[in-house]
DNA sequence: TTGTACGCGTTATCAC
DNA sequence: GTGATAACGCGTACAA
């Protein structure tokens, strides 16, 4: 499947030993705190004198300070580490999580500072990457249960930290949503919509990932924030509609699901609220697979306001979270933080957003 | 949106200066080089010393060596750079690029490195993060002329760099695939299978990513490699068929060129040839909504062999390509410089897979 | 097995 | 504006 072709010269194999900033000075005839200097802008030097360490450094080949020598010395490495749970590509599938990479890269602009991605591995022991990492703070995400281990090395080492949807307990700042609330005005668009037929469909509960039908049991034993939250919104408006987890949120989830929910025409809802808007989108490809048209004869509403890929000419009713601002949030604590500020907690808010994926229950229809 | 609730402390506003190594050696009453094996595991420590260092740690609340002196000592930080073009976002919206982000980090699993995630921006003058992050080795990915830049400052820092999927110029490792190879693959099954009436669909042909009709001229200005290559592998075999770019490897744009292709039942092909999955994937879902079945009347094939969320029933018929490999590959090549050993410019090649969505025309369409 | 001493390459501080 | 000096915190030859 690979061949092996041709075989390059290592970069780096060079002369003998790389030039420091003591060889540049030396060579410019000047200090090192000079040459220093030079390199960082911190104080005004002559311009002549900069032009010959310029020189010396393009003499010798010398690219500018040692980002390691320089981390030590500042006690800063300019990077943050953001852990997430599982394999990265799994992380980076929720266009939720990717929206938020990016809010985060912004938050962090002042900083300057780039982002080391590791994953929260529970059977690394002790240890884990995180321990020997040169970081000057962690974004945790998600932080349930698992992120427990990464939370005590990070405290250990001192590190400011900032979690993002989650509890990581006293004093450490968090970034949150009000997902009862905000699933909860969705459940209140649709019951005003006449709707009271409805189905549920929900993110996972646990790690197990169960797909099927949500009982009291399993939402006891139930472990993701996200999906409680959500799920108790909903259920103040509608106490008792069923609700079936799906294992995931993808929209292939939502259409394994949505079949369950849509088979069989004489328990068929006339209103599925879903808890992610991929799961809505593969609720309402089911729906459109068995004939019936959205939102004429089904209505469906989701949750997060991102744009879904494939979802075509529908906008689908949901609630918008503040994706990127989350991330955003999350960098500028991070921010303050290193400052010396202390870390803010914050509570974002989601907004309704109705779409052309609701309407009222067909005529007659219950 | 977001309301500033609690205040916390900030993690690392401890007594007055955090416990060094010796600080802990002194405190066991040991040699600082014992306490240094005894965290790094070097050499053979009795097991009362290791003890007492030990307990000494935990009574100073000392969490092991700081990361930043320790990179300084060994001349390494333990940290990958990946560069990727435009914002992470987009990247991380390509499933193909998220698998090799998978594919990566096994490849650097023996280095237990992390990853950092820059991005390469033009606009950033001269310094750009990369030169200030204490990397041991950089990945470009899809080096188009832009990565230039950073490949500049890379090369000057005398790191170990791995392009993927571009070409980065001399004595630079590669890891490429056989596109021009795998496209005919497909093409050629396109053929046997009768149809001589092909429309391609392809990726964006540079960075304008303008959507439309694929001239000649355009042809020739063209700077995305992988779409040229492509493209020149399905021309082998159907030299003169039309070809129409997409603005971007999304569904939806799959379906905005899908409904461009077959809207006119004159023109309309018996085949359609796409450059990625999510592409064939967009055109399959325009078919379904003119009311056309997959492969009955239209034949659809993509490229990648990704798992198209949202695809259903069909399995693409595409050529697979090993995007987690190329991940892997990266990362054991950026392993192996790191060694010391040269790095080994890598060709790997897609594999067709027959799937569910090609068929012969239908009768009577010639 | 344990201890001593040096240097990794910078940058902050203070004099000049 | 420039220069000398002292850490930053650790790893590791080398000697005991």
């Amino acid at each position: 499947m690979s061949s092996v072709d041709s075989t390059s010269r290592q970069a780096g194999t060079e002369h003998h030993r790389r030039a420091t900033i003591a060889d540049v000075a030396r060579e410019a005839g000047v200090a090192t705190s000079t040459a220093s200097v030079v390199f960082s802008g911190k104080a005004k030097v002559a311009a002549s004198t900069r032009e010959r360490v310029l020189a010396a450094a393009a003499e010798l080949g010398y690219a500018g300070p040692d980002p390691r020598a320089a981390s030590l010395r500042r006690g800063r490495s300019g990077i943050v580490a953001v852990v997430l749970e599982g394999h990265l590509r799994a992380a980076f599938l929720d266009p939720v999580t990717t929206a938020m990479m990016d809010g985060l890269t912004d938050g962090l602009a002042d900083l300057s500072a780039g982002i080391l991605l590791m994953r929260d591995e529970p059977g690394e022991g002790d240890g884990s990457a995180l321990s020997n990492a040169p970081v000057d703070a962690v974004v945790l995400i998600g932080c349930s249960g698992r992120t427990r281990s990464s939370l005590e090395v990070v405290r250990g080492r001192g590190l400011p930290v900032v979690v993002i949807e989650g509890d990581a307990g006293e004093g450490i700042p968090r970034i949150t949503l009000d997902n009862t609330a905000a699933a909860a005005d969705v459940a209140r668009h649709v019951r005003d919509l006449g709707h009271s037929d409805v189905a549920l469909v929900t993110l996972p509960l646990d790690s197990t990932r169960e797909r099927g039908l949500v009982t009291a049991d399993r939402i006891t034993t139930a472990t993701v924030d996200v999906t409680i939250h959500r799920l108790a919104g909903v259920r103040e408006v509608y106490p008792d509609a069923p609700a079936y987890s799906a294992a995931g949120s993808l929209i292939d989830e939502g259409v394994i699901v949505g079949r369950m929910l849509l088979a069989d025409a004489a328990t068929r809802p006339t209103a599925v609220i879903a808890q992610s808007d991929l799961l809505a989108a593969g609720v309402i490809r089911a729906a459109e697979e068995l004939g019936l048209r959205v939102p004429e004869d089904l209505s469906v509403a989701g949750f997060d306001g991102i744009a879904v890929d494939g979802l075509g000419e529908h906008t689908l009713t949901t609630s918008v979270q503040p994706a990127v601002e989350k991330g955003r949030a999350a960098g500028e604590q991070v921010a303050r933080m290193l400052r010396g500020e202390s870390g803010i907690t914050q509570h974002l808010t989601c907004r309704f957003r109705a779409g052309s994926t609701t309407a009222p229950p067909p005529f007659g229809a219950r």
